[in-house]
DNA sequence: TGTATTTCTTAATCTAGGTTAAGATAATTG
DNA sequence: CAATTATCTTAACCTAGATTAAGAAATACA
């Protein structure tokens, strides 16, 4: 079996069934957010995670320069939550807002009841999880190891639907860079083409 | 109550029971390794986790320009493996190897029956992932809007030991920065006071 | 204990990406 | 659909940190 990372990493956090391995049903509100609304303040204590089925959501930082900073975009079967702040019940450091009109499913991390899932869900669940991790163990690893071009290349393989749906000043802060690196990046790539 | 992030992450991370939680006696080997013993070659296929009793264990990576990225330092009481490679069956990303002599128990996470565990114990390690995720979340937004320096006295603040116990070098190749960078640095920081 | 090897520092030079600025496109809104 | 507002591009200039090099200090090792 040839290994392809993109493909892989694709199957693996493409969890159209993450709503059932959550358990979500009764407890869970579904709401529906405009584009632009705001689902969680910097500095608010929540332990509230958002499913979404259907639209696209982001978490950010402001820096002290008022620099935003994406962390991560979460669309359609994506989970998102501000686990730092959660796991040591700090204030929120991320802001979360609907980049489109959304569906999202909100949920309370803290009242989740882990005992009250079955084995398989258990099993999904801690894999759930253990993708988060890898995904952001990718992340680092380029963001200290790669050009901002190549981190730009592996975006696109990894999300290649997103630059449809988004901003490309969006896709730099996702990447670390300004909007106008991303934009000389794409003007050489362009060019040598 | 007065918000303290570097006492918040110690206290979180520094889990002395998690041997229990992962409720490892039978299956787990505990083996001994010399300081420079390499526990895991890139390129391997391995579904094991190292779990450090005693000593110091670390992940890297090295990049096209042989260049060493350090990805996680893991000192006692701690858990290392390589999560993005074993969540995706992908053969190793990371080099793990001895910083110092270590006592460590190994254990296969494929064989790591999650159903057997009890209520708490599961409680425990949906914690133990959502906290390597939280560090993983600050590290990313740190590389990303924070400078060296910056980077540098966080290192300190939330790692206040491994100083006395590796080189510079290498906790500059964590903060993604040359030596020489990070000796310019603490010239500077020294200076200024 | 002396020698070799690794680590750390300092300094000169270089470069990827940041900053600033201004014009060109494109998307929203009244 | 006209006008405002956001986005993208291009280019000149700047800076944090990389690279290169060489010496000093510390460690390991024979």
């Amino acid at each position: 079996m040839i290994y392809n990372p993109n493909k892989a990493l694709k199957h693996a956090l493409k969890m159209e069934n993450l709503y059932e391995v959550l358990g979500l049903d009764s407890k869970a509100k579904i709401k529906q957010f405009k584009k632009g609304e705001i689902l969680q303040l910097e500095g608010e204590l929540s332990s509230l995670a958002y499913y979404v089925k259907k639209g696209l959501l982001r978490s950010y930082t402001i820096d002290n320069k008022d620099k935003e900073h994406i962390f991560m975009f979460a669309s359609e079967g994506w989970l998102i939550a501000d686990i730092e702040s959660q796991e040591f019940d700090q204030p929120a450091e991320l802001f979360i807002d609907c980049l489109e009109d959304s569906e999202v499913v909100i949920f309370d991390r803290k009242s989740f009841k882990i005992a009250n899932l079955t084995g398989d869900q258990l099993k999904q669940n801690a894999h759930l999880l253990a993708r988060r991790t890898a995904v952001l163990q990718r992340r680092v690893i380029m963001l200290m190891s790669a050009s901002a071009k190549e981190r730009y290349n592996r975006f696109l393989e990894t999300y290649p639907e997103l630059p449809n749906r988004i901003p490309q000043r969006m896709i730099a802060s996702y990447l670390g860079i300004t909007p106008e690196a991303l934009s000389k990046i794409r003007g050489e790539i362009a060019k040598s083409k």
